[in-house]
DNA sequence: CACTCATGGAGAAACGTATCTCCAAGGGCC
DNA sequence: GGCCCTTGGAGATACGTTTCTCCATGAGTG
């Protein structure tokens, strides 16, 4: 090895091996210190302009690219957000509103990446020691169960945690969600007005907000205009469940002349057992699901859906979660954001922050009786979707 | 502050921050070394079970988590690997083949959880400091373009790379992909068992390889059997120029009496299109495309479908990205290994190894005709649906 | 008794960066 | 000439692990 070799001043005795060029190698071969590169890269220092272009080039040329762990420990951020969801099985995704799932992990990874950070899939139910190896900045939750012990741990440890999904009794930072309360009686102002008598719910058996706010809002439109309620509730995580759960609501005595469908495979289960009683889709069954899916503009008929505006969701999810992390450690400098951090605001505040999001009405044929059409969209040209 | 505070024996004249509590406070607050503590929690060393359980125990009280950046510092290793997705657009994940790409994500992120890892989601056209800001293990390229620059970085810079579809001039570390000629073949084989005279194609402009072998195959049949090759070709990536291609394939004067489409969406459109030129599928028109959608299954009529079976492409390519991470710096401590890691051994060698993995076609009421059809009736123009 | 050896564990050196502190030199100002 | 201020940059430390090296101690062995 000659000593130009080891300009770098160490590992002395060792051999030096073939590796990446660090800082170090950058500051040797541009004759200046290791801090003077540092600012040089980072913007940061008083440096001349002509030394930081030096530098630059310098580095550029040995192809030096910064150790990201070695920054992450240094400054303590790691540029990584959690993307948590709920799991029913084994799987890290939920099957059950996948199309929202998608939509919104889209559209997270988007906000995300524009402002810096990446996302990391992590389901909840991943052995602990894959959440423990991983320096996340925040993470994003999506539908937290009442109790989760997962969110809890982030909470307490001092993680951001911001939810989509407004959380039962999980401390988090903030939380996202939609108006599902005003969502359902919209739809069922809508069915009504569409001339439906008697309007069924089908719903799930979970525990999470969504299922338990729309299912509230149905019992309490139904107490306040005198309906009795009729509904079939079925574990939503089990795609075969719902068929059968439709079916069951149709055949009961006192039969529903409208249904709204929580989840996304109810408009296609409902269509199909309405098809097995005879009954005429909107004719004698007016249909309304919840559905990200395009599919129900193809669907014969055409069906209404309630979008949750995913999009949406997750944009604001993930900003929220980034103003909460940048905006505790790069505070005005006072100490007390660096001494207190969210973990210990804990006691003593109320509820965290939520937002509530609007949703939106895709009024198709579906939930529109023989007359003519209220709301009035443009003739599309065949084969769109 | 008193001496029995400062027993860490850091930061003598700064005072304690309210911080997570590190191993240097385990190993005070259990009356043992640094050292002893990281070989109790991670099982190594030689140490009685005694010291072992006494120092988890004191671990587990103080709540202590290791740093996960630091622990990546030191090992070189962050459990992290990159999941890239070839976008057309804006949005981090690719519309066209949805269903496809969201299956084998979940598949490969099962996978990855299973071995210990996490996926970390990263469009191939995030800005540059977000990939160089990651520490990443490994990455998974799904469908690479032809001379992708961010996979001859990665590589370059010793990141394992393995993709999802055969690479076309990058250098990658290892490859899996379906065998799409063996695909196109077997459909198109199929299709002439139920009486297909002349099929026709509906692919895509792009140049990856899925489309390209896949064409390939379909024209190299037409050469063998002697069918004069039938095809439109369009942006895959655009929704909604796919029911236009279908429409125009459907219109040609040499109107094709069996069709194959390449992309998810294009059994709905090529559906549609049928309708409107009243065709009856499948006596007038035979349909198979490749989709791993299960809304084919209740089509009317129900669609043969090829499923490139994501989930078994998602978690080979995960598995053998892990072999190839743990494999070369976990060898057999033979210094050759740390000294020549991949990037090193570009030069010299052959093709990287890649895996051909089988489709599958699911048979469907479209493409089985139920009495032998022997006239083509002319096209007709588009009347009511 | 003089060894070897296994056991249990401590010390300290990295890993590669960011940043706090401090210093030298030069110039303007009174 | 003494003083302060600005500019340009160097030194050293800390981030929190893992791991290599090495040292006591006591037991077995000839």
């Amino acid at each position: 090895m000659t000593a130009a070799a080891n300009q770098s001043g160490r590992r002395p005795t060792t051999s030096r091996r073939l590796e990446r060029a660090g800082i170090r190698d950058v500051a040797a071969a541009a004759g200046v210190s290791i801090t003077t590169v540092s600012d040089a890269l980072n913007g940061k220092g008083r440096l001349p302009d002509e030394t930081r272009s030096r530098v630059r080039e310098v580095a550029e040329r040995l192809g030096y690219r910064p150790s990201a762990a070695a920054r992450t420990l240094r400054t303590g951020r790691s540029g990584l957000i959690g993307l948590t969801v709920t799991t029913y099985g084994e799987e890290p995704f939920t099957f059950t509103e996948f199309a929202y799932f998608a939509e919104m992990a889209r559209a997270a990874t988007s906000a995300a990446l524009g402002r810096g950070y990446a996302l990391v899939v992590l389901p909840a139910s991943s052995r602990h020691d894959v959440w423990g190896n991983i320096a996340l900045d925040g993470t994003v939750v999506i539908d937290p169960p009442d109790q989760d012990p997962l969110v809890s741990e982030l909470y307490r440890s001092g993680v951001p945690v911001v939810s989509d999904g407004k959380p039962g009794n999980c401390p988090v930072t903030a939380w996202v969600d939609n108006d599902h309360e005003a969502a359902v009686l919209g739809i069922l102002d809508h069915l009504s007005e569409a001339g439906a008598r008697r309007i069924g719910l089908l719903t799930g058996t979970s525990t999470d907000t969504y299922t338990r706010l729309s299912t509230e809002a149905y019992l309490g439109w139904c107490a306040k205009v005198g309906q009795e309620p009729v509904y079939e509730a079925y574990p939503a995580h089990d795609p075969a469940a719902g068929a059968v759960a439709a079916d069951r609501l149709l055949a009961r005595p006192d039969r529903p002349d409208a249904v709204y469908g929580l989840f996304d495979p109810n408009g296609t289960d409902l269509l199909a057992a309405a098809r097995r009683y005879g009954l005429r889709v909107p004719d004698d069954l007016l249909l309304v699901c919840c559905s990200e899916s395009d599919v129900y503009a193809a669907t014969e008929p055409p069906i209404t859906t309630l979008s949750l505006k995913p999009r949406r969701i997750g944009t604001t999810v993930v900003n929220l979660l980034i103003d909460a992390i940048e905006g505790v450690d790069s505070g005005t400098g006072v100490d007390i954001a660096r001494l207190f951090p969210p973990r210990f605001r804990t006691a003593g505040t109320g509820p965290p922050p939520g937002t509530l999001m609007p949703t939106e009405l895709i009024v198709r044929a579906s939930s529109q009786r023989r007359n003519p059409r209220t709301t009035v969209s443009p003739p599309r040209p065949p084969g769109e979707m």
